[in-house]
DNA sequence: TTACATGCATAACAGTGTTCTAGTCTGGGC
DNA sequence: GCCCAGACTAGAACACTGTTATGCATGTAA
């Protein structure tokens, strides 16, 4: 441990605080209390260490995008293993449902645009094409079991996501539950309706053995 | 006009001109230009006039988007008129897409979150309704002519809506068409075949003719 | 005229993201 | 040991945001 190549001692501290004081207030204190000076305060420095970093509050932003999109992609990816390919599909898409609830803030952040003035940098848009090709590789492997009519891999699986997207981001943006949603599993079976009917007229017509 | 009963002189003219100058930054500037300060600037007062007439931007944005909900559900009603109950429900989703394409700003305030801190009144969600109504109007329509399985309008009414909106939201989020929203008119397509499935899905298992 | 209420402009306050100034600290060459 | 170049950063300041306290008009009612 003495001995050991201290090249670089530790630059990456600052930035690893940095980055955790970001989580941590986005965590406890949703998304309106992510200020740069907040940041900075909890990180034990001042606000140039967000500019040295991260280059803004973009940047920071950013970081925290990839690491929302490397956990939302995980957790897809983990609901992989179904046994039929129309399984997976609908696994997935309980998935995504699933994380998005347990993880509203990072949702938020990720695909409400929760961070009032934030544009995603390019390679933010590249890490988060993985989670959906994860959607289209199932779609490509029902298509490819003439599971479905449909012969545009993207056409099915934006069709998927945007369902899966909408209800979601319906169900977050309803906080409080009033109205509708204060019934009890309300979205839930919404839910559940509209992917049981998506997945039955996406099926192939060869396909319909009820 | 000189004996006209001027009992209120002229107190709604401050106010209709805030309005206009807001609803005007908004169309040509963007909602990210929607100040306090350029408002009043625009319509010739001090900020002060926001917060006389409309109680602070929450209010005005208020008006803002009770202004987009009526037209909103203006555009959703005319598209009623269909022979088909089914295809009154296609219609409405038609439009619905159509009106959030052609009126994007007021899309991205009314259901994307666009102006940051906002936090809509009791007042908003009622008339935000209206839209809902309709839609629901046309599931019971169908329920009861034995189209659809699903006896719950609301849980089939938000399957809808949900799968209109996520789609709407994704084509309006890809703001410069890179990637899949470049090839011409996926996203239409996408929309055509995700809805088509979903009324197939929908449609009560004894309608099924074909 | 007097009194009151309404509406508005000015300036200020507290907050935001960002940047300038100045300073500290570290590592490497002499 | 000394010195210098570079990396890093604290504090103050700038330009912006929404909001509000102060004071000044104006118009109505008694």
């Amino acid at each position: 441990m003495s001995s050991a190549k201290k090249v670089v001692p530790s630059i990456p501290d600052a930035r690893a605080e940095i980055l955790a004081a970001a989580l941590a207030i986005l965590d406890e204190e949703g998304h309106s209390s992510l200020s740069v000076r907040r940041v900075a305060a909890r990180a034990g420095c001042s606000t140039i260490g967000v500019y040295t970093w991260f280059g803004g509050k973009d940047g920071l932003v950013d970081a925290i995008l990839l690491d929302g999109f490397r956990r939302f992609a995980d957790a897809l990816a983990r609901a992989r293993p179904r046994k039929s390919p129309l399984g997976a599909l609908l696994g997935q898409a309980v998935a995504y449902r699933r994380w998005a609830l347990e993880n509203r803030t990072s949702y938020e952040v990720m695909f409400m645009g929760a961070v009032p003035g934030h544009v995603a940098s390019d390679e933010i848009h590249v890490v988060g094409l993985i989670a959906y090709e994860l959607l289209r590789g199932e779609v490509v492997g029902a298509q490819s079991r003439n599971l479905i009519d449909e012969s545009d891999a993207d056409t099915v699986a934006m069709a998927i996501w945007g369902l899966v997207h909408g209800l979601v981001s319906l169900e977050i943006a309803s906080a409080e539950p009033k109205g509708l949603a204060a019934r009890k599993s309300f979205h839930l079976r919404s839910f559940g309706v509209a992917l049981t009917a998506l997945e039955q007229g996406l099926l192939a017509k060869t396909a319909m053995q009820r």
